[in-house]
DNA sequence: CTGCCTAATCTTTTT
DNA sequence: GATTAGGCAG
């Protein structure tokens, strides 16, 4: 047992104690991961039948991640247990269980982007406004419905739900969710939010299935329980009734799903349902350096909800955190760039220890840009997955047709695709003829002649015996050999074949690509059943990460802040820190949504292990046209003794010829629209600062602003410096007095003498 | 019914 | 800037 050598004694404990309820708050860095895989080890060492635990993780990379650490310690028997994510392992008991809940048990699973088609087609039928009833917003009402429990009839019986959509004025939600259900029930469809839902109704209905599970599932354990939601919640404190053998692991700090339906709230919840509960609290960090562990718990002190917690470091202090700011988004890339090469040669690290994490998806463009030019090998995580692409859709879907013909998401993706003369005019007849006699679009599909009028009985027949003869034919064949057939039959394969511009050669290898997959999954030994059937049932769930996920590429890691949680590297950026990005600008709105913000910015920073270096721009293309941004909050809120402020070389002069000055050309043309930030977007609490701005009319022609002009986060003023203000122009700074976030600065400026300038209000830049 | 054009919306984050 | 819904001619 020479694992538990190694551990602290908390983690010791948290490892040691098996049975009954417990809870490990583990903070950033502190061992998690270590302490869930030794724990599972542990019980399989102490007899426990490894097919009797599940762990339950949310997503694909974490349980991966741990099944193979597992192994490491315990080999081949790791296999054996039950481990996944939420949404994987209770796909696979569903598709045991489906007929208990009248599903076929080769049900469909619909990703986002079937729920929304759906809704969307339900929207035209019922003839409502799809500005006021909003896809997005439908498909999030429904979903958060779902993830409290609330079904469809709950839903319209509801008053205070009711009295929420009415003031609303979206009185209909509950009668779209009622549609959207039957709607799903008859393609024998589930969406994502379904697999957790009917989970529950499939529990609660069936007594016998529930103590089935109980007894499979003797030790249960959920990592990252900071995240569930309250479907999850209730499917776990169902199943470990009996034994009471559950153990979650979370963090309230790292809690960055609640847009998901997430609740903390579940922690509460956990330590009133079993007041025996053992609580254990990891609070060393291994992972960071000093610096790093206080700029994190000095980030996270701005927010009032916590759980109490000391996160400390024995490690060294550390480089402190560089601020580096830049003119534009493609600066920033290239600053990073740069960045990444000197530190890479001065310190002799690999390109894989260093990470660039941002707020969202489109800032990669950036990024990507800058590494290109200087021939930095990266690799991007997350984004659109592989199984997203369009073309990869279109033939799953019908894959998914093959094996559940009553799909009709599938059918409308592609009954006309390639063409064959079935257009939306075909489309919503069968629609409507199935809605008529209430049957599926599939039945009006096989039998036209008996729904609808005119000639097209033809080509839909054509269609109907297509799909039937692929059904037949996918019985007969293995997996590869039927997607190949099902792929030619069906067209797609010339289609794609016959476009000849770059993107169809691109789609054209994809589906190469996707059907040399499905090759390989034929050829596993691991499992028993290798049909098509089973290869696709599940592909909804994926996600890009289990594809080439080589460790021993040295490429510099991009991805989302909220795909990095659970991660480490020893060089971490964080991109982008600005207002209206990050904080993002929906989060602006309520004090939760905020502090859900600044949970994010501490799990990005504790992502690294030795340094940290935060970048912002001042201006940045957003929706096509160059905003300009100021400097985030978050960068203000940490103490500046932590911080390396590095000021770029000055300002370059306006009359500069380097390749910004048709960037600032344009810039300076729009730049009225954005000289005051539109009211809409209340940005921060300056409603105050009016001393700073007298009327405008007073000051004519006193300054203009350089072109460009952005200020600085407060917090990065140093005395001495050499400043500019927007309208009393360039001055230097003579002393600084306060302590954030209310220092007083006393400036020089030239004609002007000196002036008293609150930074948190004042508009100043940092010239040098 | 198809193909081509313009207009509008888009950016949180994941299963 | 990019994708996509909607309008209109063929």
């Amino acid at each position: 047992m020479d694992y538990l050598a190694g551990l602290n004694p908390q983690q010791r404990a948290a490892v040691e104690n098996t049975q009954g309820p417990a809870m490990i708050v583990a903070g950033a860095g502190s061992g998690k991961t270590r302490v869930i895989t030794y724990r599972v080890a542990h019980l399989i060492e102490k007899g426990v039948d490894p097919f009797n635990i599940l762990v339950l993780t949310f997503t694909n990379k974490a349980s991966k991640d741990m099944r193979e650490r597992i192994m490491k310690v315990i080999g081949a028997e790791a296999k054996n247990i039950w481990m996944g994510t939420f949404h994987s392992v209770f796909a696979k008991i569903l598709r045991v269980e489906a007929e208990k809940i009248g599903y076929p048990s080769s049900f469909t699973i619909y990703d986002t982007d079937d729920s929304k088609s759906l809704i969307r087609a339900i929207l035209r039928e019922m003839q409502l406004d799809d500005k006021l009833y909003n896809a997005n917003f439908v498909y999030n009402r429904i979903s958060s419905a779902k993830n409290n429990l609330v079904s469809h009839i709950e839903y319209q019986e509801n008053a205070e739900i009711q009295a929420e959509d009415i003031s609303n004025k979206r009185p209909l939600i509950g009668a779209i969710y009622e549609t959207y259900t039957k709607r799903c029930f008859k393609s024998g469809a589930m969406d994502f939010d379904d697999l957790l839902f009917k989970t529950n109704v499939l529990l609660k209905n069936h007594p016998d299935v529930l103590n089935k599970y109980q007894q499979k599932f003797k030790y249960l354990m959920v990592d990252e329980y900071q995240d569930t939601n309250f479907s999850q919640y209730t499917i776990v404190k169902k199943l470990a009734a009996a034994y009471q053998n559950i153990c979650v692991v979370g963090d309230d700090a790292q809690s960055i799903y609640a847009f998901r339906g997430a609740n903390i709230q579940n922690i509460l919840n956990f330590e009133r349902d079993y007041p025996d509960l053992k609580v254990y609290k990891l609070e060393q960090n291994y992972r960071s350096t000093q610096n790093i562990v206080e700029v994190a718990n000095s980030i996270i002190a701005n927010n009032k909800n916590q759980l109490e917690k000391n996160v400390f470091s024995d490690n060294e202090s550390g480089d402190r955190i560089r601020v580096q700011r830049a003119f534009t988004d493609n600066e920033e890339g290239k600053i990073v760039a740069e960045a990444i090469i000197q530190e890479r040669s001065s310190k002799g690290y690999n390109y894989n220890d260093f990470a660039i994490l941002y707020r969202t998806n489109a800032q990669s463009r950036a990024m990507e840009e800058g590494l290109r030019k200087l021939n930095v090998p990266y690799k991007i995580y997350g984004g659109l997955s592989f199984y997203q692409r369009k073309e990869i859709k279109d033939l799953i879907a019908y894959f998914r047709l093959t094996f559940n013909p009553s799909d009709e998401e599938a059918i409308k993706r592609v009954i006309n695709y390639p063409k064959r003369g079935l257009g939306d005019t075909t489309v919503e007849k069968l629609l409507v003829a199935a809605d008529e006699h209430n049957t599926t679009m599939w039945e009006v599909v096989c039998n036209p002649q008996q729904y609808i009028a005119g000639r097209i009985a033809n080509q839909l027949n054509d269609f109907a015996m297509m799909i039937k003869s692929f059904t037949v034919e996918a019985k007969k064949l293995d997996a590869y050999e039927a997607a190949l057939y099902i792929a030619q039959h069906s067209g797609i394969l010339k289609e794609l074949h016959s476009d000849m511009t770059d993107e169809g050669r691109g789609r054209h290898e994809n589906i190469q690509e996707l059907l040399n997959g499905i090759k390989e999954f034929g050829e596993r030994e691991d499992i028993e059943d290798r049909s098509l059937e089973v290869f696709m049932q599940d592909i909804a769930l994926l996600t890009n990460d289990d594809k080439s996920n080589d460790k021993n590429v040295d490429t510099v890691s991009l991805m989302t802040i909220h795909s990095s949680k659970g991660l480490e590297f020893k060089n971490v950026f964080v991109v982008g820190l600005e207002e209206n990005l990050f904080p993002s600008q929906m989060s602006l709105n309520s004090r939760s949504d905020l502090e859900e913000e600044r949970r994010l910015f501490y799990v990005a920073v504790t992502r690294a292990e030795k340094k940290l270096t935060l970048t912002y721009s001042t201006s940045r293309y957003r929706w096509g046209t160059l905003t300009n941004c100021e400097p985030s909050r978050f960068i203000e809120e940490i103490n500046p003794r932590y911080l390396e402020i590095e000021v770029p070389k000055a300002a370059k002069p306006v009359t500069g010829d380097d390749s910004f000055s048709s960037e600032r050309r344009s810039w300076t043309q729009q730049r009225d629209s954005f000289s005051k930030p539109k009211p809409a977007s209340s940005t921060t609490t300056t409603g105050t600062s009016t001393a700073s701005r007298p009327k405008t009319s007073v000051l004519p022609k006193a300054h203009v602003p350089t072109p460009g002009f952005a200020p600085d986060a407060a917090n990065l003023f140093q005395n001495g410096m050499e400043v500019e203000h927007e309208k009393f122009g360039f001055g230097k700074i003579v002393s600084l007095e306060g302590s954030l976030p209310d220092i007083k600065a006393t400036v020089f400026f030239q004609g002007l003498g000196n002036k008293q300038l609150l930074l948190k209000f004042a508009k100043l830049r940092i010239v040098k």
